[in-house]
DNA sequence: GTCTATAGTCGGATAGAC
DNA sequence: GTCTATCCGACTATAGAC
């Protein structure tokens, strides 16, 4: 059988072995986690790896794709929003103000809730040292959510969305929540949190929106004629 | 001889060892780097690893408190004019506007330079998956930092500085600076840069500068009476 | 103190049984 | 299509020559 239909043994194999990959490639990298690891937290054989993703390398191309999809989905409704919100003659600023912390709400839930921690991790390593996964990630989501960010920021304060500093004001603006993610460690330790939590999630989420508006206001009363 | 005369062969073995992981363990992480690539990167043979660092998580643990001297050096200066200017009675709002920026170029130029970019990947790395050398690095400099920091950032704002909101308020706002280093494929994709050069490095600090103003005084005018 | 040669271990891939 | 047993290469660590 050349496809694999909903709930055979070869789909649920594969889910399996890339919902394993998604968190131990987070947690260890492509290189500390073992093929020996991840088929056992699947709990599929060794050969399986092979077998159906051909190699490891294969299996981390999966993950990166599964990811991929993943954050399509989750973000596929705000998106759909902004676009519609984009494409109309008349648009508030209020409305650019609101999705804009829509947007920001969403990806910092994303980025700190545990489910979905580990998604970020990989991202995060593959930053630090891309691989050919990176495109596949980018391409598919991350591009396209800063793009439609930046067109939401532009239009909110008054530049050029395409313009290179417009883009870097987007970039800072959504650094402040993955700061939150990458820094977990530090901020922790200095806080004495001992996990990054709901409540914990609360503070800084409040902390996020005050920055939010202070700077889009702020920016917008400097270039909005 | 038991100890170590500066620029004896022992001694520029373990500083060319500890100098080539600071680069492979940045660039692979602690798996991914092997010590084989380490001496040879570093010139020396394969076994001057055990021999001088007991193993191969040694030489980590080595690298990690090399990192650690590293950032306490480069930050010393200002770190003591901070000091010395917390000590004062009588503190002006545009000395602390003024040493918060300063401290935010440095560590924005530490974090994108190319010789320090290494440093900063084994830190981003240890703060995905910590292990037995986080601590060095934090409490020896990280740690200080940011404690300092929210000092002044609360003595401006006009909030105590070992609340949790104050300490929250400083790691977004360093965050923004991170994000640029961590973000680093992202941000050159979107922007078509090859790499984060003096002319990258300007277009950022500009930007970052303005929102620290913009974040400060909002914050400032909100809680400061 | 330094280095080469090698032992011992582990991980990825594969052959072949079922 | 699934899984076990095994191979082979790569890695860390060490023994011992110099």
């Amino acid at each position: 059988m050349s496809i694999y239909h909903q709930g055979s043994k070869g789909q649920i194999a594969r889910e399996q072995l890339i919902n394993a990959g998604v968190e131990l490639f987070g947690e260890y990298g492509l290189h500390g986690a073992t093929t020996r690891d991840i088929s056992r937290l699947a709990n599929q054989n060794i050969a399986s790896i092979a077998y159906y993703f051909s190699s490891k390398e294969g299996l981390y191309l999966a993950v990166a794709q599964w990811i991929a999809d993943f954050i399509q989905n989750a973000l596929s409704e705000i998106l759909g929003e902004m676009e519609v919100f984009l494409a109309q003659e008349e648009k508030t600023a209020d409305d650019h103000l609101r999705l804009i912390r829509k947007m920001v709400l969403t990806y910092s839930y994303h980025l700190c809730h545990p489910d979905t921690m580990r998604i970020s991790k990989v991202i995060s390593r593959e930053q630090l040292s891309p691989t050919e996964a990176y495109p596949v990630i980018h391409q598919q989501s991350l591009g396209p959510m800063y793009r439609i960010m930046a067109k939401l920021i532009g239009g909110y304060i008054g530049l050029d969305p395409k313009s290179n500093s417009v883009n870097i004001h987007t970039h800072a603006i959504m650094g402040e929540i993955l700061a939150f993610r990458i820094n977990k460690e530090t901020i922790c330790s200095v806080l004495n949190w001992q996990e990054i939590g709901e409540d914990e999630l609360a503070s800084i989420n409040l902390v996020l929106i005050e920055h939010i508006e202070l700077l889009l206001n702020g920016l917008r009363a400097k270039y909005h004629g």
